[in-house]
DNA sequence: AAAGCGCCCTGAAGGC
DNA sequence: TGCCTTCAGGGCGCTT
């Protein structure tokens, strides 16, 4: 489940393979992704010249020309780059095939992912419109946090995921800052201090930056674009440890797990409040 | 405007 | 063993 810091491995692992390279293909197995791949991906793409791998929020942006391929990864989508022959496995829905031999190969089982094309700036595209500041930018901080958060009786984890805030903040980082911070996932954001979110913004970069660093975090299924395991090496504090004692607090306090937002949410009721 | 939740999909895990 | 059910998850978009 592809969170920004596997988003970020990936675009670091494509990049050198594939800007530069010309696109000589487009093979589309299956296009029934979160939307349809549009045909205009493959009337397109083909004889331009890949310029630059970029990451807004989890989406990867393939500038070519005057046009981007937009990709995201959904929950469990995979991009490698691999001889262009390479057998065709379950869920290899899209290739893109480029003049060095070699295609860039999107695996999707969930098929939450996307592929479109996009002819306008990126940035005045619909998705990207409302899209708030990424959190390893000076753009993001405590401030940014405090100010949109006056006022909002919405849970503070559902507070921190919401992309209109700030973007990339998944389900497993957004518990793992949260108890780095001693803060209640279900609090009302609007009934936080300043202070408090000046640490939150912090570990919400320390967290992501650690597992950028680490090379991407995964549960099960994330492998590196060169097929290298990507398997998570940060250890997680609370993520998915229901039952298990909290680290900070001791085996006397259990990590509680409760449901915010359709989200799984863990915590410890000792040191966060 | 804000909040809540349905939905898209497959595979893993658990129950019987 | 095998079938069935449940759950997981990102994030758009609809409803209240």
């Amino acid at each position: 489940m592809p969170e920004l810091p596997e988003v970020e491995t990936t675009r670091r692992g494509i990049e050198p393979h594939v800007v530069g390279q010309q696109v000589t293909q487009v093979i589309v197995r299956q296009p029934q992704l979160r939307w349809p791949i549009p045909p205009e991906l493959g009337e397109q793409l083909p004889g331009r010249r890949i310029e630059s791998v970029e990451r807004r929020a989890k989406y990867l942006l393939l500038k070519a020309g005057d046009g981007n391929l937009l990709i995201h990864l959904g929950m469990s989508g995979r991009l490698r780059v691999l001889p262009a022959d390479t057998p065709i496995g379950k869920h290899d829905h899209l290739d893109i095939v480029l003049a060095s031999g070699q295609a860039l190969r999107l695996n999707d089982p969930r098929r939450f992912g996307a592929a479109l094309w996009i002819c306008e700036d990126p940035a005045k595209h619909t998705l990207f419109v409302h899209l708030g500041p990424e959190p390893l930018s000076n753009d993001f901080s405590g401030a940014t946090l405090y100010k949109a958060s006056r006022k909002r009786k919405v849970a503070v984890k559902n507070f921190i995921m919401d992309s209109k805030i700030v973007v990339g903040v998944g389900n497993i980082y957004a518990s793992e800052a949260l108890h780095r911070v001693g803060i209640l996932p279900t609090r009302a954001a609007g009934r936080i201090s300043r202070a408090r979110y000046d640490q939150l913004a912090i570990a919400i970069k320390e967290v992501l930056q650690a597992s950028i660093t680490q090379g991407g975090t995964t549960l099960r299924d994330f492998v590196g674009a060169d097929g290298g395991s990507g398997y998570y090496q940060l250890e997680l504090a609370v993520y998915g440890k229901t039952g298990q004692a909290c680290p900070r607090c001791g085996p006397a306090y259990r990590i509680r797990n409760v449901v915010l937002g359709q989200r799984s949410s863990f915590f410890c009721t000792q040191c966060q409040h």
